[in-house]
DNA sequence: ACATGTCATCGTTAAATGCCGATTAACGAT
DNA sequence: ATCGTTAATCGGCATTTAACGATGACATGT
């Protein structure tokens, strides 16, 4: 992978709310958007900003099922992000 | 780590010039700002700059020896950087 | 004492970010 | 056909970021 990448991936981390996404994804394994809003104190938009970030790095991936979003992060992404940073 | 500290860390990370920076200091273990600078091409204050974020996140630190500052990779930092991120 | 080398900081500019409310789009149920 | 739910996007705002050149601070060599 190369920094650009992995810059925005990391960019996409660096942001407290972001990180608890990702970790809630992680947990729950896959949520819709309005779950997430739930949980935070921000707006549906802003929520939705910050999946779009994350979605756009390629650390989490949402598809579409009816009028909802399913969203989940990538395993494979992770995989390689956690080599990178091993490798550090 | 919670993860206010850990997004800083993250955000450091955030930018390919800092990437690089990082892996430039873990290969050469140690180094002074004026040698970052003539890798990349940018000004003494930019990478100066970068430098500065890197440090305030703590992945980073710098030692000033006279005139020269060196700097280095925080290793227990990034230990617990690893930690985090392979228990994701 | 003075010049040189090294680095941090200041001031500035353009662009990006983070947040919001409002709007739009798209689906499912009535 | 309309209504409620869900989520993406738009416009706006204040703040932050990334880059630069210029200046300042400080140690070292002459």
């Amino acid at each position: 992978m190369e920094s650009a990448q992995l810059a925005k991936i990391f960019k996409a981390l660096g942001h407290p709310t972001r990180i608890r996404i990702v970790q809630h994804l992680i947990e729950i394994d896959t949520c819709i958007c309005g779950e997430i809003v739930g949980i935070f104190p921000y707006s549906q938009s802003t929520i939705s900003q910050h999946l779009k970030i994350l979605k756009e790095s390629g650390i989490v991936c949402g598809e579409v099922e009816g009028p909802k979003t399913y969203f989940c992060v990538d395993k494979a992404v992770l995989k390689r992000l956690k080599q990178f940073v091993n490798a550090l």
